[in-house]
DNA sequence: ACCTGAACACCGTTCAAGT
DNA sequence: ACCTGAACACCGTTCAAGT
């Protein structure tokens, strides 16, 4: 709790080279842009090469895409529980919920491909993804939680159906595109939460 | 209207060699196998190989990933179409949106990654899966402007709303998996579905 | 201990050469 | 007119060789 989550803290063990370190970080920096810009499917060639090591180098530091994937998330998700921790202190606990559907579904808009990237994880024992993004689905827990015990909630729904959920939200508002760019996520969550009032 | 739309239907121009033909009928069927085995993202090709053609002939029947889907998908699309047809005739228009709804995410279903290659398809002019997809789209109007006729429907939302969420909800039910697998389908579109009355 | 980059098996796509 | 398959530029992944 509290204080600061830097990218390091993702890093393996305690001690690591000067330059070992160096080449993690900008891995990791690089792998943030690339997944900006060509989606979650970004050639990880390209991304070492970027960043100036070998291929042989990544793979050390990442043994699979979910791994690099986890690591160019931390801060995100950080602030992302921040947030839920936030949210569970607030007083319309309905609203709350709301809000949080809206920032997972955000989150799982980062970078295009990632919403399928997190779903598959979450299947997945052995993926870093899937485990972090399981401490999400607990968060989404509590405050359904409290959503029920207020009454704001009474349809049976659980935490992992809302969090798969907040990812087709995120899937659909990308492929709804009605013309102009506009961001159809609020829209779409209020027709989906008017279903498990 | 009627009559039977068969594979060959969807063949180019007018006449075909015989040689011509009985590969591009190799192709599709073989291509059906693939992606029911590895999903829309199956090797093109392991299809060739499988199909006994050169890749360059799987390429010159179709020239990309989508037009290869469609012709793999066309039967099945036909019969979706006389659903609509059937449904457009019920007398609850509420519940013919319902089971159109289910029959569309379960079309969407059919591989694995078909709900994503469809909606992408959809804002694809040149993509002839996305131009077949606008006919269901289409149904999905005359179906859905029944159920506001008969104030079954009262929400905010288009026909392509509908489509592009119908895809959601199979890219959802793939992933929702709790543990047995279950038919998550029929849960999450009452979900849904209550959001828009 | 860590990095490098060649090497391998693959992929989609094109195109000159055949029939 | 249609097919073939070599060829190209890529990709993910591994691993022997270096420092």
């Amino acid at each position: 709790m509290g204080g600061t989550v830097s990218v390091e803290a993702a890093a393996p063990s305690r001690p690591m080279r000067a330059d070992a370190r160096r080449n993690y970080e900008a891995i990791v920096r690089v792998a943030g842009e690339a997944f900006a810009e060509h989606g979650t499917h970004a050639s990880l060639d390209d991304i070492a090469c970027r960043a100036g090591v070998g291929p042989g180098t990544l793979y050390r530091h990442f043994p699979n895409r979910d791994c690099l994937l986890e690591a160019a998330l931390v801060e995100s998700r950080y602030k992302l529980q921040e947030l839920g921790a936030r949210l569970l202190e607030a007083d319309d606990a309905g609203a709350a919920l709301d809000e949080w559907m809206l920032a997972l579904a955000r989150h799982a808009n980062t970078w295009d491909g990632l919403a399928d990237s997190i779903a598959q994880s979450l299947s997945n024992e052995k993926s870093p993804l899937g485990a972090s993004c399981g401490t999400l689905v607990d968060a989404t827990a509590r405050l359904l939680e409290q959503a029920r015990h207020q009454g704001a909630v009474t349809a049976d729904v659980t935490a992992r159906d809302l969090f798969v959920m907040s990812g087709s939200l995120a899937w659909a508002a990308d492929r709804a595109a009605r013309g102009s760019g506009e961001d159809e996520l609020p829209r779409l969550l209020a027709l989906l939460m008017r279903g498990i009032r």
